[in-house]
DNA sequence: AATCGCCGTTTAATCGTTTAAATTGGAGTT
DNA sequence: AACTCCAATTTAAACGATTAAACGGCGATT
């Protein structure tokens, strides 16, 4: 019924105004709303583009205006429920401010992580979130810089970083835990996991250490395993055989934590009876364990939300000072650190009979 | 050092051309290897963008090519583990294949998801990978037809879509465990979860109404609440209080059946023992639950990769005939159901004491 | 009546890359 | 010497939206 030139081809700006009988700056103002064009061409135009199939063409657009409304984010893996969190997080703020998410999951490996950065400049992104992997090349951060792209970065801090950032206080956690287990009487204990020694590690690793010399306790017993389900399984045997005298896990996240409950549970040992373990995050499945986990929370949700804040005031604020924002570690204590009035408890009926 | 117009704006090729004494047309074949140009002048140019610092800009290579190398992925929510192994998959494909990922989670809001696809047509995404939301408008499969965009559909089916499709055969699925159960000699078998209608629900409904009514069983006691932790623990009671015959219940996925778990802990029963629970998905923290859930595989990352491929081929061959793709289900037996050897076992060595 | 101002619209240049077509400079043929 | 051929490069025209500047028309002012 209409005067598209090509049926083939998507209809443009040309195509609006010609069926509208106006120009191409006209139909470009009028879609946008711009005050200066009459109400009533305005109309007109809106009904000829829906006439036309018309879609804008944001390639086109972008060129013109050198900006993209899309934002990269780069994590680790998506598979990991922590980072999933996060991007719901992200999701949730830059959905509201119109902006696109370029999903960028490197898979920890740092020549990945470069790739989708230069990738990410080439498209002109607005922003990036940027939790950086282990092993970044320190030039990363000129490299970024000259690209003048608005930055926040995430979790992991990089030497000389300009950028602003967001994380959760992983050596308090840590710090945190640690108290709470020498108070229950443990005096010998283990960190695991971690094999990537990131800042997110040393952090933690830094309040591990902090908090036993201050007991006077034996810090040295940090075991630099996968945090993941499987490693934390198999690694009970080996800690206990070759540490028979150590009473206490202090897990660098929740999975690594659930690992090593199945594994001392494989030995016929009762986590939270037998021997002591925490994670850190408080992921959903932490709360119905048996016994429930003792952890840290440390909010992906809230932090993503928090980033894509901070990204957008950046992106708006170009030269303000840099912003840093820390979330407090909340310790959350459950059973599976026995003797603390949650073990034993209703949460294990099966055990009494 | 070098002669940049202005340092404030990225160079282009017009800059890398100046600088190498060339053309911009040679330089733009140059960069990308064209056979036409030199062995030589392609090593001039390509020192030359080094030296300026040149970005390639895909905005206005876009919009020349009409293309863009990015691929949209449209789905429910990138916090539920199932999405996020799915997006792993998918990510892993379009990376190997040098395609960027939008990330289009629409939070099960049928209007979002309307929103985010205009959006990626706008953008001229060169494919849309689609798990459309319960309660898309019909509609919606003209207009994708109309944008012209290569499409594959996962998980959930559309009336009358014409595009590729990939999914997990849950009728199957939910039927293999039904016939699970009734031979361990359960004779009242609830389903619980799915609170949204769309295909995958339905698809469920049908393997467990099937099964059961071959076996003449009363296959009515369909429950439908939010397929979550927290909907299933809670549900427990309400199950208890008003269905107290019911000794199976087939959850809509591992989430729904470890919140059942921990319900059924609350009310001083023992899942596996007292009451059977099975799930959908096989997640990891079904294999060390305990007792662990019998449960149907649904290859969530192999499934994002098998999308992504099929996805890759309609793009390369537009004219291909429609492809469908399901994946079989899988059948994990392991304690959820008891009587079936897995229980009492090592698994649970607390009990024993 | 001439001038000014203003509103609504159009003209035309621009963003940076790609590519069909034109051009240049040799080498090879007759 | 005049020709063709070919390879290597350049010219110039797109792609579609944006926007500064120009324009036309009309009412108000002097």
């Amino acid at each position: 019924m209409t005067t598209i030139t090509d049926p083939k081809k998507r209809a443009t700006i040309k195509d609006v105004a010609r069926v509208s009988g106006t120009s191409s700056a006209t139909v470009s103002m009028a879609l946008r709303k711009d005050p200066r064009i009459s109400e009533e061409t305005r109309r007109r135009v809106e009904t000829a583009a829906v006439e036309v199939g018309y879609v804008y063409n944001r390639s086109a657009a972008n060129l013109r205006n050198q900006s993209s409304d899309i934002i990269g984010l780069v994590i680790g893996d998506i598979a990991n429920p922590f980072f999933a969190q996060l991007s719901a997080g992200v999701n949730e703020v830059l959905t509201e401010a119109g902006k696109m998410l370029f999903l960028a999951s490197y898979n920890e490996d740092p020549e990945r992580q470069a790739s989708l950065l230069s990738r990410l400049s080439e498209q002109s992104v607005d922003g990036i979130l940027l939790c950086p992997a282990f092993g970044t090349d320190p030039a990363m951060v000129n490299t970024l810089q000259q690209w003048q792209i608005p930055c926040v970065q995430l979790l992991r801090t990089l030497p000389d970083s300009p950028f602003d950032y967001v994380s959760t206080d992983y050596r308090s956690g840590i710090d945190q835990i640690c108290e709470h287990l020498i108070a229950l009487g443990h005096r010998h204990i283990a960190f695991v996991g971690g094999d990537r020694l990131h800042s997110a590690t040393l952090e933690r690793h830094q309040g591990f250490i902090d908090a036993l010399q201050r007991h006077e306790q034996d810090a040295s017993l940090i075991f630099h395993i996968e945090p993941s389900r499987r490693s934390g399984r198999s690694f009970v045997e080996t800690l206990r055989r070759e540490h028979p005298e150590v009473s206490a896990a202090v897990c660098f996240n929740d999975v690594t934590a659930f690992g090593m409950m199945a594994g001392l549970r494989r030995l016929g040992l009762v986590p939270g009876r037998d021997f002591a373990i925490t994670g850190f995050d408080n992921v959903e499945e932490a709360e119905d364990r048996i016994p429930a986990l003792t952890t840290i929370d440390s909010h992906a949700f809230e932090m993503g939300r928090r980033a894509a804040h901070m990204l957008l005031a950046r992106m708006e604020f170009p030269d303000q000072p840099r912003q840093q924002h820390i979330l407090p570690a909340e310790l959350i204590i459950r059973g599976s650190c026995g003797n603390s009035g949650a073990l034993p408890s209703p949460e294990l009926p099966g055990d009494r009979r």
